[in-house]
DNA sequence: TGACATATATAGACATCCGATATATAATGC
DNA sequence: GCATTATATATCGGATGTCTATATATGTCA
């Protein structure tokens, strides 16, 4: 089923805190990661990444360092900070909240039987 | 808590259409009954709700009808199309595909320990 | 009569995301 | 040896959705 683009926005980021989470991650990296954790649901483009991962840096939520693979390619990594693990669980415990609500209004409709 | 504003756009139509499947309402209302049935998150400004009325009426998912109230004020009540019906269950499945794709995203990590 | 709640409406600003495009290198195919 | 594809990062312009601020008119209450 194709999700509709401009049903959510703004969760992006935390998604890509979410991945950090676990470890360092290069932006070509994180793109096939998100897709495959969620099923081929999000695919995350790279003119959607790249301008994010810079607003992350600048707010100091990740830090980044290059290093050149085997294969000769130099990648961009990114290492969550404490700042940015904190700024993780907020975003967290916001989407939560959300996604009750959310639930709450869609469930508690349907009263006319 | 506080919901952060830009974590998800976009659900606001799919929640005033869910508001309008259980019977007509005004605009007004709508405010206050989705407050109420969010249990006070979703706080649905004036000047978000009434454009959005105008496109889904654009869009032919609502109709609307002017009716003067008891209390003299003349109020613009909308109406769920068969077109709307359809278009709220789209967006409900979407909904419920995002939000499992986010839910397994943010459970499927954390093996750090 | 002045303040406040009700009720609808528009304009301007801003954030987020996508598509298109650009660059450079490595791997693959012929 | 050369062309194509995959990898990897990056920027720009535009579309969309929501907010704040503002405007309007009426009803209620002190």
């Amino acid at each position: 089923m194709e999700l509709e683009k401009s049903l959510v926005s703004g969760s992006m980021s935390l998604l890509v805190l979410k991945l950090l989470e676990d470890g360092d991650l290069y932006g070509y990296q994180m793109i096939d990661e998100l897709r495959r954790r969620s099923d081929d649901t999000f695919r995350l483009r790279a003119g959607t990444l790249y301008p994010l991962l810079h607003g992350l840096e600048e707010k100091g939520l990740v830090t980044a360092y290059e290093q050149t693979a085997d294969s000769g390619k130099t990648r961009r990594y990114y290492h969550l900070t404490r700042q940015g693990r904190d700024a993780l669980r907020e975003k967290e415990s916001a989407w939560n909240a959300y996604a009750r609500a959310m639930g709450r209004v869609l469930k508690g409709g349907a009263c006319l039987a």
